[in-house]
DNA sequence: GTGAAAGCGCTAACAC
DNA sequence: GTGTTAGCGCTTTCAC
């Protein structure tokens, strides 16, 4: 087991006293070339890397970003994950995981282990944190910022999907592709994604003279979906919407196989679906989901700009309310309307 | 903005030193229960929570676990992540993400920055180090176990499932069900996964008297895996395979659609599809999967373990190759044999 | 441009 | 059981 390399021992074998190692390291510092070469040259040869911990110390500046998610079984999060951590490490950052029990956890004992690691900024995906601990954040010097869930707590970031205008154009749509009995499943009553999702739908639907023809809530849990939407169309013909809003893909594609495989119904000669989000599977052809799509690309770098400016410069970064639009994504769940796709002009 | 809250400070307010305060926060140190409630009083007041940096610095121990991962499109590694991590953080650890990029990154470096936040263990999930790498960990006495993959590199522990005895009864059961030609659709041939997977397959194979009638490799990408499902079965019907193992439930998700959708094939009529991994869409009704499942939680525990013994008694843990039994789970996509479920005794 | 010195916040001997 | 004293490995004034 080899000893750690320390600055000290680079410095010696350089000829150097350790300050000029650290230099050599930091970005900024000046430095003769001379002095570089005999550092680089004596580190190499140790195999010395500096200890981000130690610097993390005296610079008060961990380079870790701590991301505090519920659960990863709604693709949406991954992709999320994936994409952020990407972005994350081109700005020299990492991503420190922090699940929340699915059991209602503590949510707010989660963020104090955060803050533990002197973390140098929070993602909240999916989660909701107390007010009380948003403030401690903000005392802390810690941004932070909600990624997919408007909060109006004050002083804290987020970046979401339209969520609303989202909602709106899938009722245009689905008005527009002749339907008259239209249904939407609910996602969990207590997400901003949800209402405003609803909303939006709620208003495209008033907005063409129509209103929801029925309601359930699915709770964002595909098992409470298949179930909202079996009692929904398990009724005489007449009585069944023709089409659904089904508040994610997620639970979209479980109201689809309830539909298909228990009920016998065609989709979309018999009821159109749609969904939100556009998760992979909602490409995959056995779903062929017609969807809003977040981009979750856009959404990251939002996140991560909203977080860098305030690393770089607390004073003046004030807390964004960032809002992405999202297209509408046509596949084959749900009929078009007459002369689709739209002419331009 | 708040200043940072110091040990010292807590010491001052309860009129005690500033090891007294560290001592109450060290679970197994010797404190008089006057202290402790004079400490943690104090403490409270003043919102003071131990920094895990400082902590980490002097003891040693970060109590961060690096985890590597090249992509999280396999919904099996998003599971795997939220296991492992709550797993880790029921033991104070917690997970630090380091994603290679999917452009046949520079692991190595992704590695050398892992080291470089001192991390007490590693975890790589489908991705290969090169040994002189693995070196470079065991020097520095952070013990590495590979995850879903195995790998002779010395000193290096691995969790997989039995691969070889998963694709063995994977041929046993295409057989009892009556298939006369077997198809295999491989994964990326670097890994182990793959190999061990079609090696057991082969094996199963020839111990009933058959081979494999057609082979192609879809690299455990979907877009390969449709494009190669395409060519061997856009066949005569009679030189098409009846029967086809893809290497895990990823791209075997592509290739029955492929079959499906494109090819206008029958699933299980016309041939029968399984799969390896169980991963969520498996179950779900447009596809019912008939796969192997990798037990997540039984892998991650193996690999939770044999990172904390490692970290807790250096000395005396030696790397460990575990190999976890992978049970057949029988759905609708593939044929099942007469008699089925066999009988026991 | 470079070295000496002072910590960052904490744990771990070490005496008492 | 408690306080005192050294550091952990590094960045950052501060003189020179």
């Amino acid at each position: 087991m080899a000893e750690k390399v320390t600055s000290l021992q680079v410095a010696e074998r350089a000829g150097v006293s350790q300050s000029a190692v650290s230099r050599v390291f930091t970005p900024g510092a000046s430095v003769s070339q001379k002095t570089v070469d005999k550092v680089r040259k004596a580190a190499e040869e140790l195999g010395y890397r500096p200890n981000v911990l130690a610097r993390a110390m005296v610079s008060g500046k961990s380079r870790i970003i701590g991301l505090v998610v519920a659960y990863l079984d709604n693709y949406f999060y991954p992709e999320t994950l994936e994409i952020l951590s990407n972005a994350l490490q081109e700005q020299g950052y990492h991503v420190l995981v922090f699940m929340t029990s699915h059991t209602a956890g503590p949510i707010d004992d989660v963020v104090q282990e955060i803050l533990d690691y002197q973390v140098d900024g929070i993602v909240t995906a999916s989660v909701a944190m107390s007010s009380k601990l948003s403030q401690k954040c903000i005392q802390a010097n810690v941004p932070v910022v909600h990624f997919n869930r408007f909060e109006k707590t004050q002083g804290v970031s987020s970046v979401t999907s339209d969520n609303f205008a989202g909602g709106r154009e899938l009722a245009q749509f689905l008005v527009a592709g002749g339907h008259q009995k239209i249904a939407y499943i609910a996602g969990w009553e207590g997400a901003s994604t949800q209402r405003d999702r609803e909303a939006g739908f709620r208003a495209g639907l008033a907005e063409l003279g129509q209103s929801l023809f029925a309601r359930s809530c699915g709770e964002f849990d595909t098992d409470h979906a298949r179930a909202a939407a079996h009692a929904m169309f398990n009724v005489a013909a007449d009585k069944r919407p023709d089409a659904v809003f089904v508040a994610n893909d997620h639970m979209a594609f479980a109201v689809m196989d309830e539909l298909r495989f228990c009920l016998d119904l065609k989709i979309p000669e018999d009821v159109s679906v749609v969904g939100f989000d556009d998760v992979p599977p909602a490409a995959w052809r056995a779903y062929d989901l017609t969807t809003m799509r977040q981009r979750a690309n856009l959404m990251v770098a939002e996140t991560v700009d909203a977080l860098l400016a305030h690393i770089e410069d607390p004073a003046n970064a004030a807390p964004r309310q960032v809002s992405i639009s999202a297209p509408l994504i046509v596949r084959g769940s749900a009929r078009l309307p007459a002369n689709w796709p739209p002419q331009e002009g």
